[in-house]
Formats: structure tokens, C-alpha cells, sequence
RNA sequence: GCGAGCGUAGCUCAGUCUGGUAGAGCGUCACGUUGCCAACGUGAAUGUCGAGGGUUCGAAUCCCUUCGCUCGCUCCA
């Protein structure tokens, strides 16, 4: 395989964070731990404003949705209600003959490789016995370390989401539909760690879980479900949305972030997962993806892209499941459904009736429930429906914090070579984050450090700016040093306090250079329009 | 976990084959200088050559083990 030079950008990426202080190897003076990383100073403040407007985003500036902040370990019970247990856990056989690895539920139907007229269990390889691939790391709660203390540290965070729905929806006095959002940590006990911090074993999500009403609620109540237009953004929420509108919705909104943060349109991907693909209890999944270097590439040699954040429509399966392994009821009651049950006429009520009644024996059926038993529950699901009671659907966009940051990265990521008159090269690197993102909004600097008159306006104008946002105040070296510097950091403003600003020119007094990062230009601002000026395109 | 490659200063890398006790460029820091894009001068710091063990009079260099990184199998946010 040719090196690719994509690997190459990869690697300059790597040692710019590390020389820049985005990210480090965690635990690198004790040789390093594989699949761990930690953000240095630049990082932790590029991650924070990254999580800040998600959260802006996601809760703030909507009515819809509000926020949790759960636990990382949380009872065990949850993770077998989410399925975590079980499929997270892979019997695998090795055969040490071909070197191939396969599940042990698989070997009578994948073909050997080295003899692929035979499938695995046939063949003679040399294979080891089916051992065990729990990607959830345990722990155990409290001194006693048995079977009956066993606990997980959380895979994702959606499910403590599942587990407060209850709480939140009587506290929060919202109504479906309506959104819970969370951010924080996730861990995953990753076979192998890959690409940077893209797959790591401990990582952030940005999860939102928006709880709607099934489409058989909205029929009850509107009439009938929402079409979907054709792609795009569907516009504002309308009570007439199904499922399909509102996960087409929730991608467009996505997308949009994604593009107010600078990654634009083209710089993305979608997968759109196809029937087999689908986890049995969703109804449909989109990926966005990012084109990271390391990217697959399509029959065309285009990028393909990995995978940034999932939007699934996963039904009404999780909090069904935890109604049913909790013995906690999870559904909700909705007294606009009840009263327009009784007005509809009694074939559109049969017909609701047996379709709800469908879904829910469906959803019974799969999870292992017998014909006779799941017949009854979903019976009395359907009886509920006609008083008023249903499970909420959800559509969950779920982000992955990290590797935004990674995509951030790549995305700003650009370096030019130059001579200059001695023949001299040398590369000058500037990372093009967005403003918003921007770890260091604006570097200020006097143009002279050894003229106290220079140094203290500079102090004045730092002080001024502080309170803000983050301001990075340099005065070594030349002043083009110190711009060069702030590209590499990716800082997209710079000011500079010089003589003019004490009133060489009087009709300078009190302005600065403001230096672009992208493109050198400057302009000169009055000191006292600075954060009129700025505090718009930051945030 | 399996297979292949790699690991020398903050970064990029030379030195490893042919053992003799560690170097370059860039960066960093201090002082001086400085009139808008990595200017210059002087001075300084930094490596148990990824870690541990072995062979040897002597190991960055040869051998073993281990950790980490990259690539493939597998998995996902």
C-alpha cells in the first residue's frame, strides 16, 4: 500500500498538538497507557468551548430540551436492561493457523480464509477455545470484591438519560415531545485503540435522547402523520410530526452546527444505515461523518469519512425496557390523546388500536417474551393507548466530543513552505479554527516590550478584554514571531498597542492594529469598540 | 488479543548494519536590540537513547521481556 500522504498529515497533526499543547499521550512519563489522552492547555480550553455551545445549542436556546448530569457508575442492572451486557460481549475464536479472528456464533457460516470452500469450523486451523470480549470496563462497589458487587463504568450515556426519564419529566414541566441532554464521559474497553484519539478507551459523548409521541398518538390527535419533504431542513417543529420528520429534523439541525462551528457541508459525509445494518429495535439511522485523512475511501477514491455522531430513531425500546426489567412504568399520560381518542370515529380507533397493539407485541416478541405473555402485555398497551397513555419514541442524537475535537483539528490544519532572501525554507503552520472554537480569541501584544508607555496600554488593553474571553498576552520576540505564533494556536484575531495608539498620530489615539490570522490583513479599531467588535464573532 | 513495522532533546531527525560512553536543525528561557508578519547579538537549560533484564572490559548499537505508537483482523461515539 502506498503511504498515503494523508498518514503524513496525520503525523504532523499528532506532534503539532503535542508541541502546541493539545494533546498528550496520558500517562506518557510512565511509558503511556494505549487508548488514553489528555488535553493540554490549548485543548482543554478548544474542548470546553466545544462542549459550551453544544450545550447552548442543545438546551439553552431551545424550550425543549433540558439537561442531566448522571453518574458514571450506575446500577448494573441498567446495562442488562440496555443490552449492554450481553452484546457488548463477543465470544471470539482465534485460529492461530491463518491468524484470522471470528465470532463464535459465526464460525459454521464464515468460509476460511486460507480455504474458503470450507467455513471456519470445518477447517483444520488450529483454533483457540471461545474466549470472552467484554468491552465494558468493571469495577466493584464497595470493599467486598465478589460476583454481587460487580459494577460497569458507563458505555454511554444515554442510558442514564432512559433511567431518569421518569424524574426529569415530572420536574422539568415539559411535555412530549421534549429532549434531556447530557455531556460527559464514556469508557469502552476498545480491542484496539486506532487513529490518534479518534477511537479511545476513554471519551466524552454529547448525547441528547428527544422523547416524541409514536405515530399513532399523532394520528389520534392530528388527523394524520406529517410527509416528509424532500431532503433539507423541515423548518420549525409542528405538532403533526412523526417519527421521519422529526429524525430528518434533528440531522439538519446537526448538520447546522456542525457548520456554524467551521466544519462546512462538503467537509462532511452521511451514511445512511441500511436495513441490515440497523440495530433490530431502530427504525432508521443517520451518520454524519467527517473526512479525517485516515478516512476509507469509496470506489471513486473519494473519502468516505467516520462516523462524527449517530441520529437514531430507535422506537420505543428503551424505555420500554426499562419498564419492563425495572417494573417501573415509563410511559406517559397525555390528556390532548385522551380526548381526541373519544372523538374519533370507531374504525379509525380499531385501526390504531391493532396497529399500536402490533409494534408493542413486536418490540415483546424480539426481546425474548413468550407469544402468550406478549400477546396480553401489548394488549394492554394498545387498552392504554385509548386512555390517554403511550412510550414515548426517541430520536437520539449521540456525538462524540473527542473526535469533534480531532475533526476541528484536521479542519484548521493548513501549512505553507516558504524561502525567504538567504534561501532559508521554513513551514509556517496556521490552524483556521472558527472563532468560536478558537482556544485563544485574541493575542495582545505591544509592538516594543522595552517601552513601559507600549507595555502598560497593552496591560489596559488586555484587562479590558479578560473578563470576556481568553486573551493571551505576548510580548517576546519580534512582532511577527508573535503573530506566528498565535496561528499556530489558531488565535484569529491579534492586537497590536503602538505608538500611534498613544497618540503619535492624534487621530489614532486610543486604536490598535487588528491583524486577521487567516489572511495577515489589519484594520485599526478604537479601543473602546474592541468588544463591541469581537464578542459577536466569537460567539 | 494475533501478525508486521517503529521508539534517540519539547518537535523533526542523524548515529544502530561494522559495540568505545550522544549530535544537528527548529523551538524554549534570560539579557540586549526592535517602529507590523518566525530579523539580530550574547548567554543558558533540556536526554538515565521508551522501560526492565542479559551478553560484554565496555551497549543507543547485539539478545530476551515489557510498555507505547503506526498498519491489518475485530469493534464503535
Amino acid at each position: 500500500m502506498a503511504e498515503p500522504k494523508e498518514n503524513v498529515l496525520m503525523e504532523k497533526i499528532v506532534s503539532l498538538c503535542k508541541r502546541r499543547g493539545f494533546i498528550y499521550q496520558s500517562s506518557e512519563i510512565y511509558g503511556g497507557i494505549n487508548g488514553f489522552w489528555d488535553y493540554g492547555p490549548l485543548g482543554a480550553e478548544l474542548k470546553r468551548n466545544v462542549k459550551e455551545l453544544w450545550w447552548n445549542t442543545m438546551t439553552r436556546l431551545r424550550d425543549d430540551v433540558v439537561g442531566l448530569e448522571a453518574t458514571i457508575i450506575m446500577a448494573p442492572a441498567i446495562w442488562k436492561a440496555s443490552g449492554h451486557v450481553d452484546t457488548f460481549s463477543d465470544p471470539m475464536i482465534d485460529c492461530k493457523t491463518c491468524k484470522g479472528r471470528f465470532r463464535a456464533d459465526q464460525t459454521d457460516e464464515i468460509a476460511c480464509p486460507q480455504k474458503p470452500s470450507k467455513c471456519v469450523n470445518e477447517c483444520h486451523g488450529e483454533k483457540t477455545a471461545p474466549r470472552a470480549f467484554n468491552l465494558m470496563f468493571q469495577t466493584y462497589v464497595g470493599p467486598l470484591q465478589d460476583d454481587s458487587a460487580v459494577a460497569y463504568l458507563r458505555p454511554e450515556t444515554a442510558q442514564a438519560i432512559f433511567a431518569q426519564f421518569k424524574n426529569v419529566l415530572e420536574t422539568s414541566r415539559q411535555k412530549v415531545p421534549f429532549g434531556i441532554a447530557q455531556v460527559g464521559k464514556a469508557f469502552r474497553n476498545e480491542v484496539t485503540p486506532r487513529n490518534f484519539t479518534f477511537r479511545s478507551r476513554e471519551f466524552e459523548q454529547m448525547e441528547l435522547e428527544f422523547f416524541i409521541k409514536p405515530d399513532e398518538v399523532i394520528e389520534a390527535i392530528s388527523g394524520s402523520v406529517a410527509t416528509v419533504p424532500d431532503p433539507g431542513h423541515p423548518g420549525e417543529p409542528q405538532p403533526n410530526w412523526g417519527w421521519q420528520a422529526w429524525h430528518q429534523y434533528w440531522v439538519e439541525e446537526r448538520v447546522a452546527f456542525y457548520e456554524r462551528i467551521g466544519l462546512s457541508r462538503h467537509t462532511l459525509g452521511f451514511h445512511v444505515q441500511t436495513p441490515e445494518e440497523l440495530a433490530h429495535y431502530a427504525r432508521a439511522t443517520t451518520d454524519i461523518l467527517f473526512k479525517f485523512p485516515f478516512s476509507k475511501r469509496d470506489g471513486q477514491g473519494e473519502l468516505k469519512g467516520e462516523e462524527l455522531e449517530g441520529i437514531a430513531a430507535r422506537s420505543d425500546f428503551d424505555l420500554s425496557q426499562h419498564q419492563r426489567c425495572s417494573g417501573k412504568p415509563m410511559g406517559v399520560f397525555d390528556d390532548e390523546l385522551r380526548t381526541a381518542w373519544g372523538k374519533l370515529p370507531k374504525e379509525k380507533q380499531d385501526d390504531l388500536w391493532r396497529r399500536y397493539c402490533e409494534n408493542r407485541k413486536k418490540y415483546l416478541t424480539k426481546t425474548g417474551v413468550t407469544d402468550e405473555a406478549a400477546t396480553k402485555q401489548a394488549t394492554e398497551d394498545a387498552n392504554g393507548l385509548a386512555k390517554g397513555q403511550y412510550i414515548p419514541h426517541v430520536i437520539e442524537p449521540s456525538a462524540g466530543v473527542d473526535r469533534l475535537i480531532l475533526a476541528l483539528l484536521t479542519n484548521a490544519y493548513s501549512d505553507a513552505t516558504k524561502t525567504d532572501e538567504k534561501g532559508k525554507v521554513e513551514t509556517t503552520v496556521v490552524l483556521k479554527f472558527h472563532p468560536r472554537v478558537a482556544p485563544i480569541k485574541v493575542g495582545v501584544m505591544p509592538l516594543l516590550k522595552n517601552k513601559p508607555e507600549l507595555v502598560t496600554k497593552a496591560h489596559e488593553v488586555r484587562d479590558l478584554l479578560r473578563p470576556w474571553m481568553n486573551v493571551f498576552y505576548d510580548d517576546g520576540g519580534s512582532i511577527g514571531r508573535r503573530y506566528a505564533r498565535q496561528d499556530e494556536a489558531g488565535t484569529p484575531f491579534c492586537l497590536t498597542i503602538d505608538f500611534d495608539t498613544l497618540g503619535e498620530k492624534p487621530e489614532l489615539l486610543n486604536t490598535v492594529t487588528l491583524r486577521h490570522r487567516d489572511d495577515g490583513r489589519q484594520e485599526r479599531l478604537a479601543i473602546g469598540d474592541l468588544l463591541t467588535w469581537l464578542l459577536p464573532k466569537i460567539r
